[in-house]
DNA sequence: ATGGCAAGTGATACTTGA
């Protein structure tokens, strides 16, 4: 089983990129973020059509997720049912007996943000959250895949000491990535041996792609059964260079 | 040091992203 992780950075724009990808890559499950469109938007049909069902809570203008899916899919659930959130950046779905959870973490903007404070109450809930859905998932797997908008280390940053501890690399949200992780969960990119300077963005400005200014806060965490079943994990880069691409990359994991 | 780029909204300059 294949499964992937995308922002698309609106999915009005992007679906010829992700219907393209999806015909190169025909990963089972794939999680989009950023979709930023109303579900009454989202096209359905295109996305059935290349063999794929999908559930997607969106809205307008921000936000949105969606989970795609060669293979039938049940028990959705919209939104981490513990946190109270206007924003739809949360979406669950049983697939072949797996949990998967899409999310997009808040950006954050900076340190000193009412946003900030938003991104680590959203964190700190998600983490109540997950705790109780790893119990009941714990035989079969749970795997959490998305647009973290947090570099877990230094080497997963292109200049760590030109972004130091501004948002996305900030302590506190460092700290707060590793308390997901301490549940049980491991960061599938790093059971392998991967390329030094592995990002899946980059800034659209200043050449960022071209000179691999990128940060590596897309990630796929699988619980401790689904770890087991890991056999490979890497970033395509490949749709980064396509004519008006997203900033972010695909995360694809292979489970056995 | 600053702003650079892209997308959405809506028709203009703005907000947000990372």
């Amino acid at each position: 089983m294949k499964i992937a992780t995308w922002n698309v950075n609106s999915l009005k724009v992007r679906l010829p990129h992700l219907l393209q990808w999806l015909d190169t890559n025909p990963v089972d499950v794939l999680c989009i973020q950023e979709t930023k469109l109303e579900d009454e938007k989202f096209p359905l049909m295109e996305i059935n059509a290349a063999g794929y069902q999908v559930a997607f809570s969106g809205q307008k203008t921000y936000n949105g997720v969606a989970i795609l899916s060669r293979l039938p899919i049940t028990d959705v659930v919209r939104n981490n049912p513990r946190f109270e959130d206007a924003q739809q950046r949360i979406l669950a779905a049983t697939i072949e007996g797996v949990r998967f959870i899409c999310a997009y973490v808040p950006n954050g903007q900076s340190v000193d943000s009412d946003k900030y404070v938003y991104k680590l109450a959203w964190l700190a809930s998600l983490r109540e959250w997950l705790a109780e859905e790893l119990r009941t998932h714990a035989d079969q797997g749970l795997a959490i895949l998305g647009d973290y908008n947090i570099a877990p280390e230094d080497r997963d940053v292109y200049d760590p000491a030109g972004w130091g501890e501004e948002v996305l690399c900030s302590p506190k949200e460092r700290a707060a990535l590793t308390a997901l992780v301490e549940l049980g969960l491991t960061d599938s990119f790093r059971m392998f041996e991967q390329p030094e300077k592995s990002y899946s963005w980059w800034d659209y400005r200043q050449l960022g792609y071209q000179k691999n200014k990128g940060l590596r806060i897309d990630h796929i965490l699988l619980s401790e059964s689904l770890a087991k079943r890991c056999s490979a994990c890497a970033i395509d880069r490949m749709p980064r260079k396509w004519t008006q691409p997203s900033d972010h990359a695909p995360v694809i994991a292979t489970l056995d």
